[in-house]
DNA sequence: CGATGTACGGAAAGCGGTTTCACCGATGTG
DNA sequence: CACATCGGTGAAACCGCTTTCCGTACATCG
């Protein structure tokens, strides 16, 4: 390629000077629609081929009106959690060559609903992650927004496909172990207070702890520096076991303990949420509940493609997470 | 909304008919490029609201031959590495309005090079990230990509601006720390083989290890499960400390040691490579060598992002890591 | 053998914006 | 008062591709 010769600026129509056919005629040869005379078609291959010519995904876009790209919405592009959905759908739309943008709200709730409106606007369907923004506001979004799919999020009377989890079975199934554990006090650390599935977590916390132990909630974050700074507060708090708002925290917390020399499981059990592929290299090996989290994406993705192929999408689907018990958990040793 | 309008069906034709102006007027009030009489404005905003307009940012694209959409090709979003190189990109170019757009190559260097071009064409540049392609490959690839941004990797002869990291200088820095605590035989976890920095770091490993101890090399990967794996062969082969490709690899040795009972650091010393947020955590805390990361996004992001304007962009960059010892290594114990 | 298909290829009209260009009336100047 | 200047505006070209529409050529059929 000479300096100075634009990546794009070899045109369909200069490959039809070329090949001495019409820019239709070339179109038709790229797309393989409709049926080229053999020899014509040899010629615009290899015209093309000796310019280098490959057609501007721009104007395909908006001739065609469908860019084959789409957008991902995460609250927070540091957290591993989002990081496996993303993968999820980049794996799933790559294999149907759709590419994702991603964009990260950084955690802050009131710039998502403008982020999402800019985002979507360059592509053809948005995944929204986990938002943070209320129902109401999500309900008067949608329209602007459609075609989307609503991950880790239900939205009462929103008509989008939506693949969950269901977070409440899955603190269940941790409390039943804590309690199963002889655990009397438990302390949570909170995740942010915007999120959502931070709210389910707790309502769920509060209604089956209920006359099977004590239970503080500490506010702490969804990172394991806050977790990491919480630790001690919470054991402070007389608590015997403590369930992190996801593995990043209770992961954090873990590292706490081990710095200043507290024994998990022995003296602490500590339970994460999520199952990050982190919790079974830590050590101790992190109990938690597994999140099937790639295939959250994938999911999504199967939805979000079968809306723009104009199909109806598959039903809305609730993973019900496995409770992993490995070794930060044990019996209270009070 | 009502159903059945479409997402974008009020063009900026629309606009113009209800403000009683001219399409070229709405565009010249959107964009603010030139001044337009207060009244007309005024009629322009209000009619663009009225009828919710935003404007096709796929028209946008091919009129001003620029998307403010840039792509990155990464060889796995599993990789925290990259994800923090993802982040920092993301967050240094949404600050400037470009939105990212993220392939995986999956670590298949075969599928690079086409990826590599497929995704860049729906773009206005590239981060190419820790590319796994040969170097001939990439010079010859290398004008279909511009402009592109290296990261992580070092092409004799190419003139894309590059942000990297002295890998030799950490693995020295990582070789002196351990014969300094009179370790005599090491294992190295080596990664991908396809991997450039993997092969530097072999190369500067056996450089500088020369005299100081007796160097094993063990085929492992560079994820968690692959040091799970590969840390009892390790152990088997005599060393006292072990040095994975990079953090993963050393975590997942770590997890691998704690579950068979292997104490670290008395028993066997173990360091990774990138300090990724988990190195901190992790019990005990590892001992690595500090990568930049998101940094290392950042720096690309400033590079590509001149490159756009049109100006001269920084010039190379070339960080050097820093040592972390913590917890994971200790005195030989033989 | 004329009528009807069928297959193919070019002209041209979009897709939804931006931008050049020419024009206009209103100023500023000598 | 004539003339250059200038801000504001619309018409139209253009960005690069797709796709409809139509004309042509040729094969098939009654």
């Amino acid at each position: 390629m000479e300096p100075g010769e634009r990546a794009h600026s070899v045109t369909i129509r200069d490959v039809a000077r070329a090949a001495q056919v019409s820019p239709a005629t070339v179109s038709r040869v790229m797309n393989r629609r409709s049926t080229v005379d053999v020899e014509l078609a040899r010629r615009v291959q290899q015209a093309a081929a000796s310019l280098g010519y490959h057609p501007s995904a721009i104007a395909q876009g908006l001739a065609r009106g469908r860019t084959e790209l789409v957008s991902i919405l995460v609250p927070d592009l540091g957290n591993p959690m989002f990081q496996s959905v993303l993968r999820g759908i980049s794996r799933a739309a790559g294999v149907e060559g759709y590419r994702v943008l991603v964009t990260d709200s950084h955690e802050m709730p009131l710039e998502e609903p403008f982020l999402a409106q800019e985002t979507r606007l360059r592509t053809d369907g948005l995944v929204l992650c986990s938002p943070r923004s209320h129902d109401q506001e999500l309900l008067e979004l949608a329209g602007k927004l459609e075609p989307f799919v609503l991950v880790n999020r239900h939205v009462e009377g929103l008509l989008a496909p939506t693949v969950a989890v269901d977070y409440a079975a899955g603190i269940r199934a941790l409390v039943a172990h804590l309690a199963g554990l002889g655990h009397r006090h438990v302390a949570y650390l909170s995740g942010p207070m915007a999120s959502v599935s931070n709210q389910q977590r707790l309502d769920t916390l509060h209604a089956s702890a209920e006359g099977r132990f004590e239970l503080t909630v500490l506010e702490c974050g969804s990172m394991h520096e806050d977790g990491y700074e919480a630790a001690d507060r919470a054991l402070g708090t007389g608590a015997t076991a403590i369930i992190g708002y996801n593995d990043l925290v209770a992961l954090g917390a873990l590292g706490k303990f081990h710095a200043i020399g507290v024994s998990v499981p022995d003296q602490v059990s500590v339970v994460g949420f999520d199952d990050i592929a982190f919790a079974r290299y830590a050590s101790p090996m992190l109990t938690t509940v597994a999140v099937p989290q790639e295939a959250l994406g994938e999911e999504a993705w199967q939805r979000l493609s079968a809306v723009l192929r104009g199909e109806e999408p598959p039903a809305d689907v609730c993973f019900t997470p496995r409770l992993e018990v490995r070794q930060s958990t044990a019996r209270n040793p009070r």
